[in-house]
DNA sequence: TGCCCCCTGCAG
DNA sequence: CTGCAGGGGGCA
């Protein structure tokens, strides 16, 4: 469920509370979450101090003191929540995240971060397709995962020439499938493809190759425009998204088509409707995203 | 490029 | 009860 504008916030409410801490404990609740990369034994994890906290696609990049990263995959459901210290409630604490932290671990909590301040970090996911990875290296931009990612949408290498030029590498590609992948640009997932492709009024399964210099400037625009939307909002908190403190983000209450089929286009009034477009419910208005193939 | 799959929880 | 969910790796 987090993409990039999730996973940022998260990130940002990571270096404000543990970058510098020292880690005292580390549990892991559910074996298969934790992934150790490469022939690394040791793994060093304990007495290491976070350095920084770092954010690739959808990927967190805790750098320790030990020479090691961290890499922490929310994949669908996964949680970071913070928690000062338990059984303490801070005067003045936010009651949402009183009560998310209240009932913390809960059956959800796969691992457990502890610090030496006393302050912790857990990481829940309800469908466990997140992990927390190991890698040896200090230098993550060569682990093969993070080398196949595209460029950030929100970073200053990625230009509307460069947009361009990628488009039309792929010509033959569906819009959607290709803003999905992570190769391709690293980031957008299933809510902001949705987001962007009815803010640039192009039809979800449109060639790439098709699109006219004006629609791409458009969708290049409109990509950058719903994610910094949403990270200026918290992100989505459509479901079970929630920040470092338990705070739900407020994206989804001003979402132009994502989860709203039935519900009015607020361009044209027209009711968005639902598809499946490569395994994924794609929302769409059927009247500003028209023309799926044409070069209309 | 399109399935199948990893899981659990929840809406219908 | 079945189907569906925002990710994405692996497979043909």
């Amino acid at each position: 469920m987090p993409e990039l504008p999730e996973v940022e916030t998260i990130r940002q409410g990571l270096t404000d509370t543990i970058r510098g801490k020292q880690i005292s404990g580390f549990e892991v609740r559910l074996p298969k979450v934790f992934k150790v990369a490469g022939p690394e034994r040791d793994q060093r994890i304990i007495g290491s101090t976070i350095l920084s906290v770092e954010r690739r696609g959808k990927l967190l990049l805790l750098r320790l003191s030990t020479g090691v990263t961290l890499l922490i995959h929310l994949k669908m459901t996964g949680q970071l929540i913070y928690r000062e210290g338990a059984g303490i409630v801070l005067a003045g604490g936010h009651p949402t995240n009183d009560m998310v932290t209240a009932v913390l671990p809960r059956k959800s909590t796969h691992a457990i971060f502890r610090f030496s301040d006393g302050s912790e970090l857990f990481f829940n996911d309800q469908r466990t397709f997140g992990y927390i990875m190991l890698v040896p290296n200090p230098d993550v931009s060569e682990v093969p995962l993070i080398k196949a990612f595209g460029p950030e949408p929100l970073g200053r290498a990625f230009t509307p020439a460069r947009f361009g030029a990628m488009l039309k590498r792929r010509p033959h590609a569906k819009l959607k499938p290709l803003l999905l992948d992570q190769s391709f640009i690293a980031g957008l997932g299933n809510i902001y493809v949705d987001e962007a492709l009815n803010l640039a009024k192009l039809h979800p399964l449109r060639l790439a190759g098709s699109l006219r210099p004006a629609q791409q400037r458009a969708l290049y625009q409109a990509i950058r425009q719903v994610l910094r939307t949403s990270l200026r909002l918290g992100g989505t908190s459509d479901n079970t998204y929630v920040t470092i403190r338990g705070e739900q983000g407020d994206y989804h209450r001003i979402a132009r088509v994502y989860h709203r089929t039935g519900l009015p286009c607020p361009s044209c009034g027209t009711l968005i409707q639902r598809m499946v477009v490569a395994g994924r419910g794609t929302h769409y208005c059927p009247v500003c995203q028209r023309t799926p193939r044409g070069t209309g």
